[in-house]
DNA sequence: CTGAAAGCGCTAACAA
DNA sequence: TTGTTAGCGCTTTCAG
């Protein structure tokens, strides 16, 4: 509580201020005696640079800023111990932030940790490319969860996983195949819809979107009777979260997974955790963390880069996906009589 | 990036940098007048104050630090988002550390931080009561899950929720109860232990201990072996996460929950995703979040208290728990045979 | 190899 | 109400 100064070492070690300041920023440049004696003081002492003034004059100062649309979704954690790691490997401390999946709020925190840190970590933005843009004139940025042009970025191969997710149902014998889609401007929906349409197209299956909706366990619950009424046999969903739920919803209103609906989830987080186990598309977000932290700086150094990272997905066949039955899971199906088991109780 | 200064508002405006200054940190000491045209060419600018260089001379950097033991832990999520979204309500910044529940770590992290902070959120410490008292010289400290004399503290009522889920067990017939612990250093499994061990004996029952343990889903997975062969009917978890590692483990042996053994889990954070649904004590993580970062804040106005905050907790019964059996699902048990069910794949 | 001096962006007396 | 001045803790020329 009581500062120690590089004064303080200075004066404890007989020399001056300077040769303290060169002995913790450039030690070659320093007698080793001398280095040892000031050293030796400042263990004493237990004197540690204050970076904040150091970063008023170099200009670096070796914080990094993440920002994420939620913390508590499952998906992030992981990604967030990964860059927290791998920044503090380097010697960067990192600043963490929650917009709530608030465009307008990830804007701001962009504009108020710009002069506090390196660099930024944009994860899963919801602002538009364009406030992508002018933020990155503010701050060096790396974007995770999506594609902008210009912007150097990381983003995982989910399209490859929402079309090997869509081939799996269709292999399956699925034909009316359902999307609960995430929330607006996710890029990473865009890229799952847009590759489950395609591969719907191409399988000449049929593909309904449901949503948006807002990425999370109570959506997904609440879309149950909207997909039971859809007439669908299959349901891809934009996350494990929103799975998660519809499973809960369904089983509320006696639906059975998979024998009457296969369901499949995205990012793995939560489908170990499900019953009947979830098949999903692993989505590497550790990977994506320490790639995206190694990005930003290094880029540090070499500016003018603006490498695109694309990692793999990959398609984890579980327990909620079998063959598809003769008739959909909707009110005038084979298990329309089943909505009274909506009254169970937990 | 081109870093717009004070002084080029203080240009811009045709004022002096002292108020531009004071527009900013002061703004009641500055005519109206001049006040407007300092902002708008603020405005114009982009300016943002630099608080690393405000904090030089103030002394107060508003930010904030958060150290927990393991960000995947789901356990966390909720708290970190908590106490995030509070801090940022106060106008503070937090940086997040992850030390992976390593004393060692711990303890690097809190002098690394604390140039760089007003005060630093311990969140469940792994380190002794010796040296978090040594860091509180430091730098401002509130702790979180823990209690140490002297430093004001967050903690969850984890021994009274313990005491509700013993008796809960007792009373549906359980005598032979195991206790999965959690790590070492942890201050919530020491009461956890203490709080079921006096209520066994209070009870007439007998409580063995299982442990330590790290507390993840692996470990609570397997101890289900040596669960199976402790000759127990029922099993208190230090956490969900372990208790659901244990559930998968039960699965796997073959044995029946609730039926032959009855499993509760604390903390309620992925109780609601097991199969059985897990009985729990729910406890309150969000709420310490906030009000470990009001007591910091607030006491770093006026010193000199050390408050230590009790939330209570409470027992969730759900489906992991029922009537004790005649006999216990060890090897010796009704159960026995069940083992080749291990052999099931997944 | 070391010291002297200037200054990073900002605030805080003190004067005017 | 505003300007002047000094200086927070540190790095970085430039001399010596």
């Amino acid at each position: 509580m009581v500062p120690v100064t590089i004064r303080d070492v200075a004066r404890a070690s007989g020399v001056h201020v300077s040769t303290v300041s060169r002995t913790f920023s450039a030690p070659h440049l320093v007698n080793p005696e001398t280095r040892d004696r000031v050293l030796a003081s400042a263990e004493e002492l237990g004197y540690r640079p204050n970076r904040a003034a150091r970063a008023l004059i170099t200009g670096r100062t070796h914080n990094l800023g993440l920002i994420v649309a939620d913390i508590a979704n499952p998906f992030f954690p992981p990604l967030i111990k990964a860059a927290e790691s791998q920044a503090r490997l380097r010697d960067y401390h990192v600043f963490i932030a929650d917009t709530n999946e608030d465009p307008v709020v990830e804007a701001e925190v962009v504009q108020a940790l710009a002069k506090q840190v390196d660099g930024i970590l944009l994860c899963s933005p919801r602002m538009s490319n364009d406030l992508i843009e002018q933020s990155r004139r503010v701050v060096p940025l790396v974007v995770v969860n999506r594609m902008v042009d210009s912007i150097p970025s990381v983003v995982m191969d989910v399209g490859q996983g929402a079309r090997r997710a869509m081939e799996h149902l269709v292999e399956l014998g699925h034909r009316q195949i359902a999307l609960l889609a995430g929330p607006r401007g996710s890029w990473t929906n865009r890229e799952i819809r847009r590759a489950a349409a395609a591969t719907a197209r191409g399988a000449g299956a049929n593909l309904q979107v449901i949503g948006p909706n807002q990425p999370n366990q109570t959506a997904g619950s609440a879309a149950a009777e909207q997909v039971r009424r859809a007439g669908v046999t299959a349901v891809l969903c934009y996350n494990d979260l929103l799975a998660f739920g519809l499973l809960d919803g369904l089983e509320r209103l006696g639906v059975a997974v998979p024998t009457e609906l296969s369901v499949v989830g995205i990012d793995d987080t939560l489908a170990r955790f499900a019953r009947p186990r979830l098949t999903t598309v692993a989505t590497p977000a550790a990977a994506a963390g320490r790639a995206a932290v190694d990005m930003l700086l290094q880029h540090d150094d070499d500016r003018r880069t603006t490498a695109q990272v694309t990692l793999q997905t990959e398609l984890v066949v579980r327990a909620s996906t079998g063959p598809a039955p003769h008739r959909p899971a909707g009110p005038t199906g084979a298990t329309a009589g089943y909505a009274v088991a909506g009254h169970l109780k937990e």
